[in-house]
DNA sequence: CATTATGAGAAACTCCCAAT
DNA sequence: ATTGGGAGTTTCTCATAATG
């Protein structure tokens, strides 16, 4: 694909017309497309068709260098096509098409280029074009392009966004840890816990799994005299369990003095440790996945005891990656996390829409925009 | 049924280094 | 200084399974 689609317009009133772009792709109708089976291939050859069929007629005025700005980290979001600001999709068989839209929430006023003279794109203003292929002839069946407030006004909203959230321990970070005197870095309690829970030790009265009673839970102090201390130099065995991040699991439930049940620590609970309200991650490269819950926004995780992702502790084990030896740990409250440590941030999420293939069917032949 | 989550696996990107 | 190859990593794209 041509460099310069990856560069937005001079201005938001360049874009092609829709009216006009569904000239354009009216002769794509009906001509031969094989599918190779392969989604992501299949997927970059519906958008190198467009953006050759874009390159045959005249393009919006390129914006210049320092004249706009791309707001996501990575430009995320941005549509794949920027000079016309055009997603493509490949709309294949089954009763029903899935559109998955990443990174962005599609009908929303987010914005995702700012321009020097004030102006700006936002998701909006995205279209979406939707290349139907009849899987029997091999060919192009039809081309809809659609608007995002189309899509929800048509087939109802998109699907609340399931998000992957990412914690970034920078390289700095993780070697003043590696090179502290304990090779720990932690943090207190957050003090909705602090005044109630155990300093001292005593053996678990219920089961890893159970909701925790805040009397019982360990502070972070004695979580780090217990745990923390005696993982330092441990080796995961990546082996034993065929995932690290339950090694390291089942190391600290029995450390805690937990019965270790195989079942209980297949079961993905958050945080992983409930009853302790403890979350375990291993890390080896600069990226923390956590998964579903994330401390950036506070979100209750026990309804009784009102206890959130901010309360919620989480002990991070810095391994080398080579050795699987546990060289520094992390042990901090969910609210800390965020604040103290680089950012939590770097997301990847997809919003999701149904679309009944009896909508496709009903434009077979035709390049449509919006229809009523 | 509708909505949300997981999975496969190749494209796209990044980084390093050597050749022009 | 710029280009290009290669290796390695990440991101994407679509399908489909799981869940409510």
């Amino acid at each position: 694909m041509n460099k310069d689609f990856k560069t937005p317009p001079k201005s938001a009133k360049k874009l092609t017309q829709p009216e006009t772009l569904v000239q354009y792709f009216s002769e794509l109708v009906g001509q031969p497309f094989i599918l190779t089976g392969k989604t992501r291939t299949d997927g970059s050859n519906i958008r190198k068709l467009i953006a050759s069929t874009l390159e045959k007629h005249s393009l919006p005025e390129l914006a210049e260098q320092g004249e706009f700005e791309i707001v996501p980290p990575k430009a995320k979001g941005v549509p794949k096509i920027v000079r016309e600001f055009i997603d493509t999709y490949i709309v294949t068989s089954g009763t029903s098409y899935n559109l998955q839209v990443w990174n962005r929430i599609p009908a929303t006023e987010t914005l995702l280029i700012k321009y020097e003279s004030g102006e700006s794109l936002k998701c909006n203003d995205v279209r979406f074009v939707f290349v139907r292929i009849d899987t029997e002839k091999n060919v192009v069946a039809s081309v809809i392009i659609l608007t995002p407030e189309y899509i929800e006004q048509k087939f109802g909203k998109f699907g609340k966004p399931t998000i992957k959230h990412q914690l970034l321990i920078s390289g700095k970070v993780r070697k003043d840890i590696y090179g502290s005197e304990d090779k720990i870095l932690s943090f207190p309690d957050s003090k909705k816990l602090s005044y109630q829970i155990r300093h001292d030790y005593e053996p678990p009265k219920s089961g890893m799994v159970e909701e925790p009673d805040i009397k019982h839970l360990f502070s972070i102090g004695l979580l780090k005299k217990m745990v923390a201390e005696k993982l330092i130099g441990f080796k995961l065995d990546a082996a034993a369990t065929k995932n690290r991040g339950q090694a390291l699991e089942k190391k600290v439930l029995e450390l805690l003095g937990y019965e270790v049940n195989e079942n209980d620590l297949l079961y993905g609970a958050f945080p992983d440790i409930r009853n302790q309200l403890l979350e375990v991650k291993v890390q080896d490269s600069p990226t923390v996945d956590l998964g579903k819950f994330s401390p950036e926004k506070e979100e209750i995780v026990i309804e009784d005891s009102n206890l959130t992702t901010f309360d919620v502790r989480y002990l991070i084990a810095l391994t080398n990656p080579k050795t699987e030896i546990i060289e520094g740990i992390i042990l901090s409250p969910g609210e800390k996390l965020g604040e103290l440590f680089s950012y939590v941030s770097a997301e990847s999420y997809k919003c999701q829409r149904a679309i009944p293939m009896s909508f496709f069917e009903k434009y077979y032949g035709k390049s449509v925009f919006n229809p009523s």
